[in-house]
DNA sequence: CGGCACCTTGAGTATCCTCAAGAGAGGTGG
DNA sequence: CCACCTCTCTTGAGGATACTCAAGGTGCCG
């Protein structure tokens, strides 16, 4: 199912009242609330990128498949993230809720970058995000060994879900594994191994205390 | 030497007029022609990011280099390209000629995003292009071997820059390994095991024949 | 309590890296 | 014009890292 698709039949007499997210230092986007459950598609690679999302709560993986199958995913979207954006017309990923998800829909139309001077710089603010972020991954993929990927993906969840204290994890090992360009089994060992010498401890599977967030943040060169 | 530290003091009648770059289907950046150097530095990570640039001639890498000295290569920025636009005041990146490259230089002041609605629409475009060239490295540098990896790049280099025959590399093969998070002996020998394949010939160092365009780009997956 | 999905662990292997030396190309000076 | 130097690229041998294949454990949900 497609979220797109999905409201813009509604009548507007049937639409929730629009409403305006009041995330902490996001952009606000007006647009209606819906729900995605887990492992839905919000939007598949080539479809129009009507919309935009901004995810309330929850978290979304955006991700192309190649050929063979393997899959890369580009980012997780997390709380207060807006994803969607594009160049063109299409997407050009494929978005999926990783848990059930909570996330305002905004017509891009209503986004457009040469409308009032504080939409286009907050866009502006947006894409640039963005692309610090798709700098940093691909800072994070090359040549660098497992430990200093998993070690840098863990400080950032850290930093964009966790308490100070550690981070639940809403994705999966392959999720990680696509996020890092690692297998499965890698990401596991990695994890045991950073357990092993005291960094982290693993309270839960996805539940991730950090005990020497100082070491970690130095692995990551 | 820095370039935008070397016009700055410069004297109004003492600069060359002001000109328009005519690149094809690019954007127009009004400034100054300038020259520099094979591997001469046009901004370091952390100056100010007063100026942003647009490459004329020739060719410039825009890296980051890593506590432990190993050195990450973000981008090469060719002909038409623009780049050393930041989101933040300073810059995320230094960039620095590959050959001795020819310039435009323009003060950021000049292109703010909140200005004309044709200017802002140009910044976006070339803002999204960064990014999906960005995504785009980010799927290259995931879970690839190292003869997708090369030819993933032979194919981009030969769509950019070449002459629909083959391509003139302008980087030398530890550009291309820190591109691409290989070694340069790695690169070395793909390149190689390509030529022996039959998919390309190596006419030079770095001039690139394809042979079987057709194969190589399947290689990418 | 059972089933299922996810995660962990192990053994063996392939790929790529490291270290080392040799070959080409380009530039300079005699 | 040639010899030489330097820088870059190529090639080789050995070793480390991460992958593949496989089995066993854990936790969650019905």
């Amino acid at each position: 199912m497609n979220v797109s698709a999905a409201l813009a039949p509604r009548a507007p007499h049937r639409a929730p009242a629009p409403q305006v997210s009041r995330e902490p230092e996001g952009v606000r986007l007006i647009g209606m609330t819906t729900h995605v459950a887990r492992d839905q598609e919000v939007f598949g690679e080539g479809e129009p990128a009507d919309h935009v999302y901004k995810v309330v709560r929850g978290a979304v993986r955006g991700f192309r498949v190649l050929s063979d199958g393997r899959r890369q995913i580009c980012d997780f979207y997390l709380p207060g993230d807006i994803f969607g954006i594009e160049r063109g017309a299409d997407h050009t990923i494929t978005a999926e809720a990783l848990t059930g998800a909570i996330l305002v829909v905004a017509r891009r139309s209503n986004l457009s970058h040469d409308g009032s001077s504080t939409m286009a710089r907050s866009l502006w603010d947006l894409a640039m995000i963005e692309l610090g972020r798709s700098h940093d991954h691909a800072l994070t993929l090359g040549r660098r060994s497992a430990g200093e990927r998993v070690a840098r993906f863990l400080v950032d969840m850290a930093d964009r879900i966790g308490d100070g204290e550690g981070v639940e994890l809403p994705m999966s090992r392959q999720d990680i594994a696509d996020y890092l360009g690692l297998t499965i089994e890698t990401v596991s060992r990695t994890l045991t191994q950073l357990q092993v010498s005291g960094l982290i401890r693993l309270t839960g599977c996805r539940s991730i205390h950090l005990r020497n967030p100082r070491a970690l943040a130095e692995l990551c060169a």
